[in-house]
DNA sequence: TCCGCAAACGGACCGCCAGTCCGCTATGGT
DNA sequence: ACCATAGCGGACTGGCGGTCCGTTTGCGGA
């Protein structure tokens, strides 16, 4: 990769996230706005990224990535409720400290957040534990009902709830999910 | 109101309607296109409804109130955990059965499926299974999250689930959430 | 029956935005 | 120093949601 790429590539990257940072709806920033703010031409933004939802998979992955070291490394917790929870309560912070952005990439391009290769990663990790608490029956289905529990844009409709409320919904969430037998 | 009003809002109904029936992708309808399905112009189509969101949920009323009418005189079922599960299992059917048009409402307009009038509603009903399967704690939380496990996008993602698949699913989901205590 | 006027109409028009195109420029291997 | 080429940038396109305003139409009163 050239230079001048790679430092255009991070300006982009940089801009991006200041803006969706200080953003409080992701459609109101536009690819032009980007590019403006970070001192490029439109042609190198989309070269780099292919189209809008490119740019907000590459931005989340970014933020992301060290959530997702810490949560895979290893789940805390003696029960799989416990990491069940953990995980959960770990993903509603990151949504709770990341508004714009990860209501923009539910909402980006392509239409799902399901084809998400980080949503594909939570999934499986949830499975297991599932089916490891509860046995197989139905762990993929359950995994995909608790990630939902903690969609986005119901984060975004619960905005104001305060921690202690968040914490007592997913603590009885998890443990009657994980609890109950087939 | 007028007749050519009444007439011309019926016309605009019909043609949405066939129109959202017959596309695979929501975003693919333009406003254009309704109106000149309807034989009307534009600027009618948005007096009558105000803006795309508004076309939207104003069909998805009319195709939803048969359901919404027959859901509500009573749920069937001996157990609060059944007439949860009835509640879910019919709204997943009535999402197959409208897949274009309910992902278009949760993609519509404002942003959030949450401001929805139907939200509200099925959120209050649930509620009140779940407190009264389990007590008031948390209560809300778990409709939320019951009626997150069939949002049209997931509903859309496991598209190919056969239907015993989805049965078993929705059947742990609302055992464990109902049967287990506080 | 006719009149007058407000309600309703329709489609040209506007501003915006994602994405493309292509002539120009900077980079780095030789 | 040279030059092939990866990379650049911004004018341009097509299509969209939404608006505007001159024209038509339904309808209550005279």
């Amino acid at each position: 990769m050239r230079a001048d790429a790679a430092r255009n590539r991070e300006a982009v990257l940089a801009a991006a996230d200041r803006l969706f940072e200080a953003a409080t709806d992701p459609d109101r920033i536009s690819m032009d706005d980007v590019a403006a703010a970070a001192g490029v031409g439109k042609g190198t933004l989309f070269r780099h990224f292919g189209d809008r939802s490119g740019l907000i998979r590459a931005l989340y992955t970014a933020r992301g990535e060290q959530l997702q070291a810490t949560l895979t490394a290893g789940l805390p917790g003696d029960s799989p409720a416990d990491r069940a929870l953990h995980l959960l309560r770990e993903l509603v912070r990151f949504k709770q400290a990341n508004r714009v952005l990860t209501l923009a990439l539910e909402n980006a391009g392509d239409g799902s957040p399901y084809r998400t290769e980080s949503y594909e990663h939570w999934h499986t990790t949830l499975t297991a534990v599932v089916s490891q608490a509860r046995g197989p029956e139905s762990a993929d289905y359950l995994a995909h009902a608790l990630l939902a529990a903690v969609r986005s844009d119901l984060v975004e409709h619960l905005r104001d709830w305060p921690d202690e409320r968040w914490e007592a919904g997913l603590t009885a969430l998890t443990r009657s999910v994980l609890a109950t037998g087939p």
